[in-house]
DNA sequence: GATTTATTTATACCCGTTATCAATCAAAAT
DNA sequence: ATTTTGATTGATAACGGGTATAAATAAATC
């Protein structure tokens, strides 16, 4: 049985056709980060006639269930990725649009102790981090 | 001449009676962090009859000006606060909604580290930390 | 196989925000 | 001070991302 498929059963979500391609969809690398809409078109290119609504609500239902996770970037879009995966905060190119992930442990720590000072317990945290690139070429691309 | 119309002037922005009392309402310490609807709704409060899109639109101004932050707190709608004060970040209680505000030089030195390492200038940052009291209380409010 | 329940889909709708454009205003020019 | 002129305003229509509805379909249970 693909692995998709235990996912949503462990999930506690049926194994229904939408879901397993959307599923399949945010497990390609190229689609780190992407919008409902931007799969909903995805969807229509390979041929796969999924309607707009579903792809909202089983993003909404992947979101509740933990498989993924939202992001608010400036733009007012959500956008998505898998929750499988170590966590990350985002640094955002504003020039040629590129997501670089990273993890600072002093900053995750720092997090919690500020929590800690006010008395609050953190559940959830974003930080985004905007700018250029130095020499104006991207060439923090690979 | 008031403080406002300076603020207003050397934005390059003609001193009129909208954006003044948007201003003055900015200035107002209950009004931190709040929206363009909520302020509009100040405004008819007080008997101010100002359009709904001259708000945003003279939000977006101030904001273009540097004379307000915009944040994009969880929930959708854009939150605007005086750009005129220390760099700070927020923590959010999930519970009563309060908004905390703090700084932390390391988390600042370490973003611009981060930054640099992936040879990106920094242009702005967001931080938003979200948590409950620990002791369900909220008794961090004063 | 019949019944029940969950899921999908098209579409109408919602909400925050923006675009339009005629009317009005602020301030520069006279 | 009056005129001129470009900026600003505000009612309203429109927009975009996202959700609610409800009829149709599919999956699970009996
Ligand atoms: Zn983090
Ligand atoms: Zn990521
Ligand atoms: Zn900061
Ligand atoms: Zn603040």
């Amino acid at each position: 049985m693909p692995l998709e498929n235990e996912a949503l059963k462990d999930a506690g979500l049926k194994v229904t056709s939408p879901r397993v391609k959307i599923l399949r969809l945010l497990q390609l690398p190229e689609n780190q980060h992407t919008s409902a809409e931007d799969l909903y078109k995805k969807l229509l290119e390979q041929g796969d006639e999924v309607g707009v609504a579903t792809v909202y609500r089983v993003l909404n239902q992947f979101d509740d269930a933990g498989i993924v996770t939202r992001h608010h970037f400036e733009g007012g879009k959500s956008v998505f990725e898998l929750a499988n995966q170590q966590h990350h905060d985002h640094l955002v190119c504003l020039k040629c649009g590129e997501v670089i992930e990273f993890n600072d442990d002093l900053i995750e720590k720092q997090q919690k102790l500020i929590a800690e000072k006010y008395g609050i317990e953190l559940t959830n945290h974003s930080l985004y981090l905007y700018g250029e690139p130095v020499d104006g070429l991207c060439n923090h691309k690979k």
